[in-house]
DNA sequence: TCACTTCCGTTGCAAATACAACAGACCTAT
DNA sequence: ATAGGTCTGTTGTATTTGCAACGGAAGTGA
């Protein structure tokens, strides 16, 4: 466990916590390790949780699969990310979703129960960590928010523009690179790959953007 | 203020908290009231805000209209329920949705620094509300990913239906009620709302369900 | 190097959608 | 009662999308 309060340290999670405290709350917290090959899941929709979970290394995908084989990447885990906070209500009922690691990845898994049951004695920052978790799960809602402002534009044209106007805000530069091949990018706005590879084609010959496999730079 | 203790006893946010400990939190949390009309607008795009806030009663709701004029209804508050949450956040940036009041609509105000800053003097229950917060807020979030799979269905009649039969699911019943009239159902689905008077009318000829304004009966 | 796989752009066509416009039903205030 | 407004269903058309299929480019492993 020791080789991962470095990576802890970082996450929103544990931001503001000290090492050594760190390292004393993962076993408070009951941490345990997981591997996971490139497109194994590492859940599935159905399953009951009852950890929340940190990305060591790797990369998933939030992703859920409808009745007629529509996929729907709902949201990409990058190392130090959490996950599964949405399910730590009790009562909150089955997995809705599939999460799937798109490369080798580790995840680390907290009890749940422990994290919100407070251990006074033990563990003077769990109410820091009670405090992180709000802040990461309302970024969360944010991002969530601003996926659901792209879905809801009517055209693929402008779901493109949307998308790829706020990365280039959020990046702080008209040249930028997104973490999605075509495919995913379809899948995260939701529209026809094919048909969203021909209108980037359009807005590139019309002089808006340029780009190059993920590469993409806004005019 | 006190006439508000009743309410906030059964919100989700005071839940488990005495009559008592909630009126002495009113005054710790800097409690305020303000009023809005039918139409009115309670906050705007851009707006900065430093308050988490509960719905006493009324409707509003929370939309975005984006630079081209299309509506886009993100979610309904209902009294009781608290919304502001995602901006608690330090540094959390400018509001990205307007909040219009739907019906005539009363809104409690608190203190955000106040809410997160613990004073244990004072009020033993910051823990509890900050423990109810990361609950709603994270429902809050297990919602917006269900608007997002009913937004991610390719076709109006899936979106109809994917959203029509998790209503009756939450309800319990296959005939239950909307909170949404045909326009608002629209924007909240994303789609044209004569194209989904439509396919309404054909799901209906095609005797899957049934309707009467905002009634719906699935068959 | 060569076969194999994955990713991406392109095209054609059938189907679904957005949009505008209109008419009837219903509600409300005068 | 009536006039004005809102809500809903309906229709026609131009546009867009979804889908299937294909070929080339790029990457991978034997």
């Amino acid at each position: 466990m020791k080789k991962f309060v470095a990576l802890l340290k970082r996450t929103k999670l544990f931001s503001g916590v000290g090492e050594n405290d760190i390292l004393s709350m993962l076993h408070c917290l009951n941490a345990t390790v997981r591997q996971y090959g490139k497109g194994e899941y590492a859940f599935r929709q159905g399953e009951y949780i009852r950890s929340l979970m940190i990305l060591a290394a790797g990369r998933l995908h939030i992703q859920k699969e409808d009745y007629w084989g529509n996929l729907n990447i709902l949201n990409e885990i990058r190392p130090g990310e959490m996950f599964g906070e949405a399910y730590i209500v009790p009562n909150s009922g089955p997995l809705m979703n599939d999460v799937i690691a798109t490369e080798k990845s580790v995840v680390l898994f907290f009890d749940m129960e422990r994290i919100l049951t407070v251990c006074p004695s033990a563990c003077p920052f769990h109410t820091q960590l009670v405090k992180n978790m709000f802040y990461t799960i309302s970024d969360k809602n944010k991002s969530l928010v601003q996926k659901i402002s792209y879905m809801s534009q009517r055209s693929t044209r402008e779901k493109l523009l949307s998308y790829l106007s706020d990365e280039a805000k959020r990046q702080n530069n008209s040249s930028f690179s997104i973490p999605f091949n075509r495919q995913q990018l379809a899948d995260f706005l939701s529209v026809d790959r094919s048909a969203m590879s021909n209108e980037l084609c359009k807005l590139r010959d019309e002089g808006m953007l340029i780009f190059h496999k993920n590469e993409f730079t806004l005019y």
